[in-house]
DNA sequence: ACATTATTTAGCCATTTCGCTAAATAATCG
DNA sequence: CGATTATTTAGCGAAATGGCTAAATAATGT
């Protein structure tokens, strides 16, 4: 089962990816922004460097969060929210048990 | 309104603490124990040593995902899921507006 | 008081992360 | 082709993270 595997590599990435505040930011920006904005644009709006930006965009593009599409020579950066279902997936298990079930063995 | 920066504190917290496969295996296995287990069962279960162990909890209970109680000698640790709301709702963001949405100006 | 048990704290080291600046690539324009 | 624009890659240094061992704390049992 190779599937399994691949889906805690998946939600890792994207835990990770939205670990970072300036990470959350760009996703927000660009997904009210009418979901799709170039690298220069997101640079543009944000305290840091645009090499930093950059690093940034190529850990949420890793994870699935956004999906990049080349025109010319500008990149566009789209939000793709398909991913969050592995975090939301993952949070399914504690609604399956209750948490007062008690240890058997005293 | 300091309400809103606590808010995101809380987030940055909880997606921090999410953000190590270790935690969240915790918080899986506290949770299927029956949502109580002590430190040591729960370091006995894991590949690196206690006081590794104790650092990812005390993370995990910096982010309100475990609380802790004291009986003797012994601390309690329960998975409190209520945390885990910060992330559901700053997923909402992504549900209220369409990404077809397009930039107004050319 | 002393030993034992449960767990944390302190401190060290290796690795990763994240910021930066400078240089490289890649497409388009003149 | 050479200049310009858009963006990334390379490489560095500081800080954070996560692992470890050894020592400290804190409650209980004898």
């Amino acid at each position: 089962m190779v599937e399994a595997k691949q889906k805690l590599e998946e939600l890792d990435a994207v835990l990770n990816a939205l670990a970072h505040p300036a990470r959350r930011h760009i996703l927000l920006v660009v997904w009210f922004r009418g979901g799709e904005m170039t690298a220069g644009e997101i640079a543009g709006r944000f305290g840091c460097t645009w090499p930093t930006t950059s690093r940034h965009l190529k850990i949420l593009v890793a994870a699935g969060l956004l999906k990049v599409e080349k025109r010319g020579r500008t990149r566009f950066y789209k939000v793709d929210i398909a991913k969050f279902n592995s975090v939301k997936e993952w949070f399914q298990w504690f609604d399956k048990k209750p948490s007062s079930a008690r240890t058997s063995k005293k």
